[in-house]
DNA sequence: GTAAAAAATTAATCTAGATTAAGAAAATCA
DNA sequence: TGATTTTCTTAATCTAGATTAATTTTTTAC
């Protein structure tokens, strides 16, 4: 149950058996069924979850109800709203299950204490935001200077395993464009080859 | 000289006195003369740097040499490319001065020594880290869903004195269109009132 | 196995914003 | 102070991608 997680931490910090206990008694199992929330919009997000299995996607709705989204997360990735989190005040992100998913589920209380006996954490964390902080800063910077049909290929190539197990509309929200005109992109690489 | 920043750390941690002038001792002050860069795309950031006064632009080009504005920095904002300065490896974003400025520069080794010495900084930085991060989030989706003219209201709501600080063109990239349509924006802004 | 729902495609039309080019205004500097 | 550089504006033309709407294909669920 918990080798998953172990080795995400172990990636940057390494701790005693004693802290792994610790660690693994403020986690719980929680098991979601496809379609299912695992936060809304204008809710506080309570908790900080590590998939073990199946696949979400992080959203934002704007006045008309489109999803745009943030990303998707899969086996081996930390799920939350991370300002709504560390600051415990209303967000503004949606988490959605996209298949039958299991996560390990950190709370806010928990977290605090994690932080505070085992101050390391602390530095795990920085380096996950780091990393996702200049992941969104390329993709920002891609999304804004280069077409569609290059930020798709983009994702096929940086997320092979996300790309067939999610389907296309939600792909296009993600790259930043309509499912009609991923469909059109699309069909002109296949042309192409 | 060291107000600003201990104010700025304060924020979020409290050091001892001996703590404080053991990061003092780890700071030293650069003076850049207008249009002068602090880092260019390939390079390594050796550095996090905090303005004590001045402004500068963060940005990155494309392939036809057009900038990209990630950020502007003023007095009491750290600057640097946060994926090189950790990696220590090349990095793609340009710091470049639009006035006359003083920082106070950290580098990587005594970033490194701070937070084996005083953990606490840690944290500081983590907690800058995630702001930044669901500020660029939020970029990201308005950038998306919102129409220029939102966009650009929104920078002077946000940004009032940085808007007066830099010209136009800049705040044009910030907000992701071109100078000419910005000015386009504007006139009719005016007319609108 | 089939009906219903969800996803993907195609095509016509439309538009926000880009591009190109030139001139006007403002800031800088010797 | 005037000359030079930088910034801003205006206008014509163009295009990547949106919108709308209809059709087909695939998936889901009973």
């Amino acid at each position: 149950m918990f080798e998953l997680i172990d080795a995400n931490v172990a990636k940057h910090i390494s701790l005693t058996p004693s802290e792994l206990d610790l660690f693994h008694s403020m986690l719980h199992l929680k098991k979601l069924k496809k379609k299912q929330f695992l936060l809304q919009g204008g809710e506080v997000c309570h908790f900080s979850g590590f998939i073990t299995k199946g696949c979400i996607k992080n959203y934002i709705l704007d006045d008309k109800g489109h999803e745009f989204i943030m990303y998707f997360a899969v086996e081996d990735w930390w799920v939350g709203d991370i300002s709504s989190f560390f600051e415990q005040k209303p967000g503004t992100l949606f988490i959605e299950t996209i298949e039958d998913t299991e996560l390990l589920m950190l709370d806010y209380h928990n977290s605090e204490k994690l932080f505070k006996e085992i101050p390391k954490f602390e530095r795990h964390f920085r380096i996950l935001i780091q990393r996702s902080m200049s992941t969104l800063q390329q993709r920002f910077f891609q999304t804004l200077a280069k077409p569609a049909e290059e930020r798709y290929l983009e994702f096929l190539k940086k997320y092979p395993n996300v790309a067939q197990r999610v389907p296309q509309q939600l792909i296009a929200s993600y790259i930043g464009v309509t499912p009609e005109f991923l469909s059109k992109v699309r069909h002109k690489l296949v042309k192409k080859v």
